[in-house]
DNA sequence: ATATGATATATCTAATAATTTAAATATTTA
DNA sequence: TAAATATTTAAATTATTAGATATATCATAT
């Protein structure tokens, strides 16, 4: 999810998205749209591909590329599980962090490892346990 | 959006969020949880509260963060929006290229300028009027 | 009250790392 | 051989980071 956060993150990369939205184009075609030069345009591409969020066929000289629209419904899933998670939309007022009780003792703290130690690219809140 | 999705595609924010979605937290305690030096985390705090994913409120000495539910919600809205648009993902085939028609002649086509020529941040295909 | 010192956070600055880009080159196909 | 695309390379830009410094708040001593 991380990567393909990343390649979202481009105004260029979200525009190519929008090109293919309409249609499939060959490369060539959105160079002309886009107006960068050609491997700049190759280098999106292939950022939106490893994301999964584009497909290229080849046929001839020339490679057609697509949305990828299992990838683009993967993406949301992926994306509504984490901001879900996340704030579990509905449910319960934030905790108070324990330096309310506590504020002068922020550099003495210790911390759960448990909470962060070891948060990876895909894991969301909802595999870790909650107190 | 893009703003967001910059803010999203980075690792330490994602992690200083899945921390947030836990309990409200000092500043203090995440420079500790995610073992960056304070500049750094301040630094990612303030790219999270321009996207306005969290929000911070100072209390004496420290300033307490919480996620921002409602700009977390607001953002999937955006962003599901900006997929399912682009994807309409129940709908149609891929229309072709003109290219397939007319296979060498990429460098002389021209571009529907309306297709791309405005094209901004924040606009979504189906503001464009489909052929 | 006022000054002093300690703590928490933000900002500034400079160094490093990553990303974006175009020119040059390579590869594939007609 | 020419056209379309990919890859390599190098330059420019941007993002990330830590050190130094600045600001604000609180506790304490005068």
């Amino acid at each position: 999810m991380l990567e393909s956060l990343k390649a979202l993150g481009d105004l260029h990369r979200q525009n190519i998205l929008r090109l293919l939205a309409d249609r499939e184009m060959g490369a060539c075609e959105i160079i002309q749209a886009i107006g960068l030069s050609q491997p700049a345009i190759a280098h999106h591409l292939k950022i939106l591909k490893q994301a999964g969020l584009i497909s290229g066929e080849k046929e001839g000289k020339i490679v057609f590329y697509n949305l990828n629209k299992d990838g683009l419904k993967e993406l949301l899933k992926q994306i509504d599980g984490f901001l879900n998670d996340l704030s579990c939309f509905s449910c319960s007022l934030p905790k108070p962090s324990p330096l309310r009780q506590n504020p002068n003792l922020c550099a003495e703290m210790g911390f759960d490892p448990d909470v962060c130690a070891k948060m990876t690219e895909e894991e969301t809140c909802s595999k870790r346990k909650r107190r």
